[in-house]
DNA sequence: AAATTTTTTAGGTAAGACCTAACTTTTCCT
DNA sequence: AGGAAAAGTTAGGTCTTACCTAAAAAATTT
């Protein structure tokens, strides 16, 4: 467990899918699907497993598979709550199609502030779903607070 | 010139300083200059403006400077432009103070994509200069089009 | 023209993401 | 149960990006 040191994007990616297939589809996460899902070997998958287990993001227990700590939990909700809310900015403020909103989220998710992404979340409330109906979760900071003018404005 | 190959978030960084450097302060690029300001040896500089270079995206004569190509010219203003957009964005829609917005906005720019940007301008009515005054160049394809609902709702 | 400053070259290092081939476990069938 | 097939892992690479230091070479200053 190699203490903090930040999150590459490429580790996001994997929290986020290990999270969606555990606690969302409640289905195992098995290293050939996930190999699949990211177009990579399976070997490679099982490299990143143990990397994201050294990080202390998940337990790893070899051909038995993977289970997110607390610490990969929160990691992965904050990174699909910021996924989550990113696809409704782009859905409501833009019109969007959901399929669009999740592509262009999902390359920007990693790169938004927290800060940024709660801004959003005020703006439209605290919505409790995305477009496409999943949960965003809530998150410490971000209720109250003044919103920006947009909310009172005919842009 | 190696063709084409996609353009490097750490590459953009400096298309974008020697843009603005040189066409909107008309200021010489000068090497020591650049390093300060991305907080790096001068020697790693000159290592990335002969990759630049390799690239076609600027003329490198060593000793006496750099120059755009076209091509970099084009990339710098694709750059800087959704940059400003973003900026826009932030300023208007969450009431980010200008600082603020220009942070955000550099994590952003690079990855978000050219129809996002697109869209955020229309809804804006294709502006001009962005929070800071800095122009927004325009761009083909992006003009008419539908915009979101957002513009005739109250948020 | 010397001294100083700036820039470049040469020769590294390190992290991230990948891969193939061979090997080990687990799972599935008969 | 027991062996074949499938799934997962290890070992030992490669490649790209982005850095760095020290020494050398040009350009500037004085």
């Amino acid at each position: 467990m190699k203490a903090e040191a930040r999150i590459t994007v490429n580790e996001g990616k994997y929290l986020k899918l290990i999270y969606r297939k555990q606690h969302e589809e409640f289905s195992r996460v098995r290293t050939t699907v996930v190999a699949k899902s990211v177009r990579v070997r399976p070997a490679t998958v099982t490299e990143m497993l143990q990397n994201l287990a050294e990080k202390g993001l998940l337990r790893y227990t070899r051909y038995r598979g993977v289970r997110l700590t607390e610490k990969g939990f929160a990691e992965a909700q904050k990174l699909l709550r910021k996924h989550r809310i990113l696809e409704t900015l782009f859905v409501r403020f833009l019109n969007y199609d959901v399929q669009k909103a999740c592509d262009e989220a999902s390359k920007l998710d990693h790169y938004a502030s927290e800060d940024l992404v709660n801004t959003i979340c005020r703006a439209y409330g605290h919505p409790e779903t995305c477009p496409c109906n999943k949960t965003i979760f809530s998150h410490e900071g971000c209720e109250e607070k003044p919103l920006g003018k947009a909310r009172w404005k005919i842009i």
